[in-house]
RNA sequence: GAGCGAUUAGCUCAGCUGGUAGAGCGCUACAUUGACAUUGUAGAGGUCACAGGUUCAAGUCCUGUAUCGCUCACCA
């Protein structure tokens, strides 16, 4: 009931209340079918043959819950599929979670501990299967629902997981393929085993963690040498120096020398090798290929023994003598009392502070240990097949790597910032062969088959007697394949053929090297393109002190609870404005509040607008003031703004410059000084400036609509149809600058 | 140890290809019930980490120094 300004539509009459509108629209845009490229070409909204543009969605990991970088992430995306649905392309943005093998069964086991008390081998692996089957299927039904309060526009239909049926064969055929050119391979190397999760870990996943533990000098014959990890030392039979260290001329490589040793007298080799700091302490060292990284290079140069140690489950074995059968953690003190019982110890560093490796994917330490395992080999070369990487031909001679660094090098893929490139080809450089099985039972299996130490790679099983290996795959290998599998591969399907290379892969900084760069190896050797043009990377949310979000913190920040408190637009715009591609990004409540505050400020621009032009009649033609035109052409340039950062992925400016026109140019002053020509006698004045407004008010909200698409849908629905040139403005049309 | 980044108003940060400093929040004063569960106007506040250099001109380019942060690395 309001009788002075019936024209004002009823819903305009309270402040914006995100609560009441947000689920609604989602609906009536899920409804409208619009998030389907195939759907707007159907409704005349996108040329059959625009331009495509297209996304596929980091998958979420089924782990858990939507944290604020998942909300960052999500607005990022949908900026720019908005922005580019709106200019008329067929637009794609693929949905999808993640199964994370590792880290999804670690969570499910230790939950199961916790409340069954029940360990891997008390439950078997068909049992562990399906509870994980259950646990995920929760866990992606809360991960649908909360991309949706985003206002997340994704195409439903085209939804995705890595472990269904059509990724499962993509992951097969990629295996299969790959070992057929002798790109993947089966060998004994040195490999990080977690002993607690009982699995390999990729180098990527080991976190380093600093730690202070004793460093013991020890007599080895006339030499002295340092140790951390005393337990490893009973195989110890080389013992290693540089060449060029002139305190060690007397020894030659190969001599051998008796030296009293924990168990008693062995021989011991001297080997001369540059790995050997002079700096170093004492100049010398003993290895243990068997359970050291470096020590297992040195001895693959010089063809040594690599005799085991300790077992996978950190046991001692029977080189140890008496100590045989110990844990690693116990025995440690037995073993130095011994040693300083035989005099063989000469000193010990209690303040040594050096890193220790551990599972960052929820295991334990690291113990490194020889095993037989799968591998990509990133140095071999090969022929490449049909190829659009720039620089490089069909048939040219090349190998992972180098394909890895030329789809950068040569432009074919652009990475925001800029910096990231140097980081991701100091990656690139140093990466070794990368380990694919783990000893885990959730992922896909590996399509390799055992019968009497006989080896078969297909997908389907060779017959009676063959026995699958039960090993599954690193969780990356088939998000290596993620831009493809979506999208159909290895079917050659239209999909396929329209959407790929994607237009732009968007996530965190922290994730270029496992997800980034195995795609772009990947893609690049199966079908000769980039899986994308470009990368945007953002940077970690952090909260106002600039400090990681954690638990242990408690200064988590629930993008739900914000959605609910402020709206799904302003938490968007607050993840936003102020966040450089790259550059972490400090959030608290404040900034949420206050771009709910602008949310509110759009909503009166609005009632104020809709109120002063419904009288208007749009059939008659305007004569602009030159004050008019100064506003449509400063409606115009920040059209031209506002676009030109979009498509240069400064999207942080772009909703920068887009509020503040809104709020310091529109409403503070053109609305302000209409009011007296809106009010005044001069007809003709009042008329041209309804239609400056009507045209102000529609171009911001088109403009705003990628950055807050709730409150701008809800405007519009409550425009006359007369200005409007779609019912829904999801998909109305970019305005010209 | 190597690489990268940061250092600009009390706080959080912009400032793209060089031309004598900007935003948001906070603070101060005034105005306003208006399209606005407020908002508007005005204002205070910075030798742009430090030292050199290039230039007619440098937060902006170059070199070094300091502090902080991140990533990588096999330091026994």
């Amino acid at each position: 009931m309001n009788e002075e300004k019936p024209n004002v539509p009823e819903v305009f009459l309270t402040p914006y209340d995100p609560q009441q509108h947000e689920d609604k629209l989602y609906e009536l845009w899920e409804k409208s079918g619009y998030f389907n490229p195939d759907q707007c070409v159907e409704n005349g909204i996108a040329d059959p043959e625009a331009e495509p543009f297209s996304i596929v969605l980091p998958p979420p990991n089924v782990t858990g819950t939507l944290h604020m970088g998942h909300a960052a992430m999500l607005a990022i995306e949908d900026i720019l599929v908005r922005y580019h649905r709106m200019k008329g392309k067929r637009t794609l943005w693929i949905p999808g979670t993640d199964s994370a093998a590792l880290a999804t069964q670690s969570k499910v086991e230790g939950i199961m501990y916790k409340e069954e008390k029940k360990r891997r081998d008390e439950i078997g692996r068909e049992e562990l299967l399906k509870r994980i089957d259950i646990f995920t299927e929760e866990s992606k039904a809360t991960i649908i629902s909360q991309t949706k309060k985003m206002g997340s526009s994704m195409d439903w239909s085209r939804y995705a997981f890595t472990l269904d049926e059509t990724r499962y064969k993509a992951v097969m055929e990629a295996f299969v393929r790959m070992y057929n050119q002798g790109l993947i391979y089966r060998g004994a190397r040195i490999v990080n085993w977690d002993p607690a999760m009982q699995t390999t870990v990729s180098d990527d996943e080991v976190e380093y963690v600093e730690q202070a533990d004793p460093f013991y000098y020890f007599k080895y014959g006339p030499f002295t040498i340092g140790t951390v990890r005393p337990e490893t030392k009973f195989g110890d039979k080389y013992v290693v120096m540089h060449p060029d260290d002139k305190r060690y001329a007397e020894y030659k490589h190969g001599q051998q020398i008796e030296v009293e040793w924990i168990n008693g007298p062995i021989t011991a080799t001297i080997i001369k090798d540059e790995a050997a700091d002079p700096e170093m302490g004492t100049g010398v060292m003993t290895i243990t290929p068997a359970h050291s990284l470096v020590d297992f290079e040195i001895a693959e140069r010089h063809n040594l023994d690599r005799e085991r140690v300790i077992d996978e489950r950190g046991l001692l074995l029977d080189i140890a003598g008496e100590f045989a059968g110990q844990h690693i953690k116990k025995a440690r003190a037995a073993i130095i009392a011994k040693m300083t019982e035989k005099g063989l110890v000469e000193k010990i560093d209690d303040k040594y502070v050096h890193n220790i490796a551990t599972n960052s994917r929820g295991g334990g330490t690291i113990e490194p240990q020889i095993k037989e395992q799968w591998f990509i080999d990133v140095n071999k070369e090969f022929a490449m097949g049909p190829s659009e990487v720039p620089g490089v031909k069909e048939g040219d001679t090349v190998t992972l790597k180098q394909l890895m660094i030329k789809s950068v090098e040569n432009a074919g893929i652009t990475i925001f910032p800029e910096r990231f490139e140097r980081v991701y080809y100091n990656w690139i450089n140093n990466l070794h062969d990368w380990c694919i099985s783990r000893q885990i039972w959730y992922g896909h299996r590996i399509p390799a088959w055992f019968n009497n130490g006989e080896i078969k790679v297909q997908t389907d099983s060779p017959g009676a007697g063959w026995t699958q290996d039960p090993d599954t795959l690193d969780t990356w290998f088939s998000s290596g394949l993620w831009t493809m599998s979506t999208l159909g591969w290895p079917e050659q399907t239209e999909d396929f053929k329209t959407y790929h290379p994607t237009s732009v892969i968007e996530t965190g900084y922290d994730i270029l090297f496992f997800w980034v760069a195995r795609m772009i190896l990947m893609t690049t050797y199966f079908t000769g393109q980039v899986p994308f043009k470009n990368v945007y990377l953002h940077g970690l949310v952090r909260d106002d002190k600039g400090r990681k979000m954690s638990k242990s913190l408690g200064n988590i920040i629930d993008p739900l609870d914000m959605i609910g408190k402020y709206g799904a637009d302003a938490t968007r715009l607050s993840l936003i404005v102020g966040a450089a591609p790259g550059n972490d990004m400090p959030l608290n409540e404040d900034k949420i509040r206050g771009y709910k505050k602008f949310a509110n400020k759009v909503w009166n621009v609005s009632r104020f607008v809709i109120t002063n032009i419904s009288d208007a009649d749009w059939a008659q033609t305007p004569k602009f003031s030159d004050r008019d035109e100064e506003i449509l052409s400063e409606l115009r340039a920040t059209v031209a703004e506002v676009s030109n950062d979009i498509e240069k992925f400064s999207l942080y400016l772009a909703a920068d410059k887009a509020y503040h026109y809104i709020w310091h140019n529109l409403a503070d002053q053109v609305l302000e000084e209409s009011k007296p020509i809106i009010n005044g006698d001069d007809s003709e004045a009042k008329l041209a400036r309804q239609f400056v407004l009507k045209e102000c008010l529609v171009t911001s909200l088109k403009l705003l609509h990628p950055f807050m698409p709730f409150i701008t849908e809800t405007i519009w629905q409550e425009l006359p149809k007369a200005i409007k040139d779609q019912d829904i403005l999801m998909v109305a049309k970019w305005p010209e600058s």
